[in-house]
DNA sequence: TCTCATTGCAACTTTGAGTCGCGATACAGT
DNA sequence: ACTGTATCGCGACTCAAAGTTGCAATGAGA
């Protein structure tokens, strides 16, 4: 019966509202970065008052901590080609074609470009990096199985390993990322995997 | 005769308040990171008047970075132990103590916490790397000498290689940075080397 | 000692974060 | 179609920090 239903549809036109607000503050990501995105430009831009961003989101940090959660779940193809050389590769490649994307681009400048100290995006990062290893296990532990690589080979530690020079390339030297880059990661990776340096129980 | 030198001695009492203000730069940087610091604060610490740094710096931006600047002399031990397995350790390792200390402190938390996207401050951490990188070389040169190494290593590859791990982890993941953390990047940048995949001519 | 550059000081403008109250409106259930 | 309520627009507000300016005070060098 429900006499009194509590909350049965709380989204009355907040849903079209909510979008439009996150990818606005998307867009203003990529366009200025986190440190110049004002909460009235967004607004602005989404078509939305001010103070309705306010009303949905405590502050400037939670809305784009928001806006980075939604589009973490990007979908990440997961190779299985029957060699580590080219599932490695493939890994790569697909981590670098996500930088280089608009997308992507969004997503870095938010995480490392101003908001590395924030502690709210500090964690959605890490969030988004654990539940994007955990789904690339599987390559890695295909491989173990096929005997390409060491049985006590630790699937996080490897990709970790993958990604750390496309990363250092991009956050530290600054240099161009490419193709390139990402072949190279892999063979350093997998080169380290192969000499057992990667195994279970090292820091 | 110098009827009228420009400037003979421009700097009057301003060397100490340069100093005193750098100095409280960067104890700023390292208590509140670079989105937090403010100007005031800044002169407040170095009991300086606000107007008195604006004078000398054109604005928060100069100001960090000229402190960076500054502190980018650093001493990097160079190790030479006749083995690569222990100097590339011991290099790790002193990037880890760099890192962890109160001095790189201040550094890394100018660098990427606030200030990625700062022009002027990605310049300065551009610069600052490639002169380690560069103090460097000889360990990766002896090494290849010795013959310890395939003879077309090439030496800032596989500097950028060993330094990828630690920053990963500081930027990225989060995870705490120990002695471990420099150990295993010295142990995957060799297995990547003695692979033969740290040559020159590859990106 | 005398002088001039440098500093201290206070008041000012600007910009963006975040808040509040009120009136307007779109959607839900009937 | 109608009505009630939650949501939204709007403007005005406080607060803090960036950056500027004019003037008075002072310290270091010739």
């Amino acid at each position: 019966m429900n006499s009194v239903p509590p909350r049965p549809a709380p989204v009355g036109r907040g849903k079209k509202v909510s979008v439009a607000v996150h990818a606005a503050t998307l867009a203003e990501l990529v366009e200025r970065g986190y440190a110049a995105l004002t909460v009235d430009g967004v607004a602005q831009r989404a078509g939305v008052h001010k103070t309705t961003v306010y009303r949905r989101w405590k502050d400037k940090e939670s809305l784009v901590v928001d806006a980075l959660s939604d589009q973490s779940a990007m979908d990440v193809p997961i190779p299985d080609t029957g060699s580590v050389e080219t599932d490695l590769r493939e890994l790569a490649r697909s981590l670098v074609r996500m930088m280089t994307g608009p997308t992507g681009g969004a997503l870095l400048a938010a995480m490392f470009s101003g908001g590395a100290d924030v502690p709210g995006i500090a964690q959605a990062r890490r969030q988004i990096f654990d539940d994007r290893f955990r789904r690339a296990e599987p390559v890695v532990v295909r491989a173990v199985e096929r005997g390409q690589l060491p049985a006590d080979t630790d699937p996080p530690q490897l990709l970790k390993a993958l990604a750390a020079p496309v990363y250092f390339r991009l956050l530290v030297t600054g240099e161009p990322i490419d193709e390139g880059t990402a072949d190279h990661a892999a063979e350093i990776t997998l080169a380290a995997a192969r000499a057992g340096v990667l195994g279970e129980g090292r820091s």
